[in-house]
DNA sequence: GGACACCTCAAATGATTCAG
DNA sequence: CTGAATCATTTGAGGTGTCC
């Protein structure tokens, strides 16, 4: 699909900046198969039959390994694989390719192996975290007062009852979206507060409503709805 | 300059959506 | 309707800044 192209195609650039190798891919006629991947290397060009993932876990090794014996020789294309997969993969001579330009072949006269740890980017896009479900429950406190803007992550996150690392998410979201004012060196203040509030709205009915449960929500301060 | 508080980010886990 | 694929959240070690 188009998506499987997506992620080839940028693993390839990736694989071209970190190896200087180039490769060229096309989408197979098989239907068991994702394609065919040539990477051209010290004059050589190696086939690879191609399984395309965006991510890969440890429930998809059975499949993978499958593949492997039947299309050898089988390259995993992936946009993340998790490291200790990758271990795996590495024991079992499977050949993977990230879309970070991490990279592991071996063959009989090939060996390559990259594994750069910084220059992993994860995920082709990253979603705004301040309309996720957690989000819109975070930023329903700020909402309700800013000061908690300027508490440490820390408190926000039991006060809200949400996991540190979301806090920042949400913050950075915000900051994104220009709807944070820098006050000074430490604190935030909202600015364009009517348009947050119905990002808030939309995210709130579409996210976060159908999750909760009836009846399960009160305000925190009491006479907060009439403010 | 050490102790502490705090933030960040990768990795792991969990939840939701999607495809067959 | 079910397992697989994807998206979201949590965890926690490591790093950075701050205060005494």
């Amino acid at each position: 699909m188009n998506n499987e192209t997506q992620i080839v195609d940028l693993a390839l650039e990736n694989l071209q900046k970190t190896a200087g190798i180039t490769g060229i891919w096309k989408p197979g006629a098989l239907k068991e198969l994702d394609g065919q991947l040539e990477l051209k290397l010290n004059n050589k060009t190696i086939k690879l039959n191609t399984e395309i993932k965006r991510e890969l876990r440890g429930h998809n090794l059975p499949q993978i390994e499958a593949m492997a014996a039947r299309f050898n020789p089988l390259i995993v294309v992936a946009q993340y694989i998790f490291p200790k997969i990758k271990e795996e993969l590495r024991e079992k001579g499977i050949a993977y390719l990230e879309t970070n330009g991490n990279i592991f072949l071996k063959q009989k006269e090939n060996f390559i192996w990259l594994d750069l740890q910084k220059a992993a980017l994860p995920y082709v896009e990253k979603t705004n975290r301040a309309y996720t479900k957690t989000g819109a429950k975070i930023l329903f406190y700020f909402l309700l007062n800013e000061d908690l803007l300027n508490l440490p992550y820390r408190e926000i996150a039991k006060l809200t009852g949400v996991a540190l690392g979301n806090i920042n998410y949400v913050i950075t979201g915000l900051r994104e979206q220009n709807f944070l004012l820098k006050l000074d060196q430490y604190r935030y203040k909202f600015q364009n507060k009517r348009e947050l509030l119905n990002k808030w709205v939309t995210a709130y009915e579409k996210r976060l409503k159908p999750t909760l449960e009836i009846g399960t929500f009160r305000f925190v301060k009491g006479d907060a709805f009439i403010d």
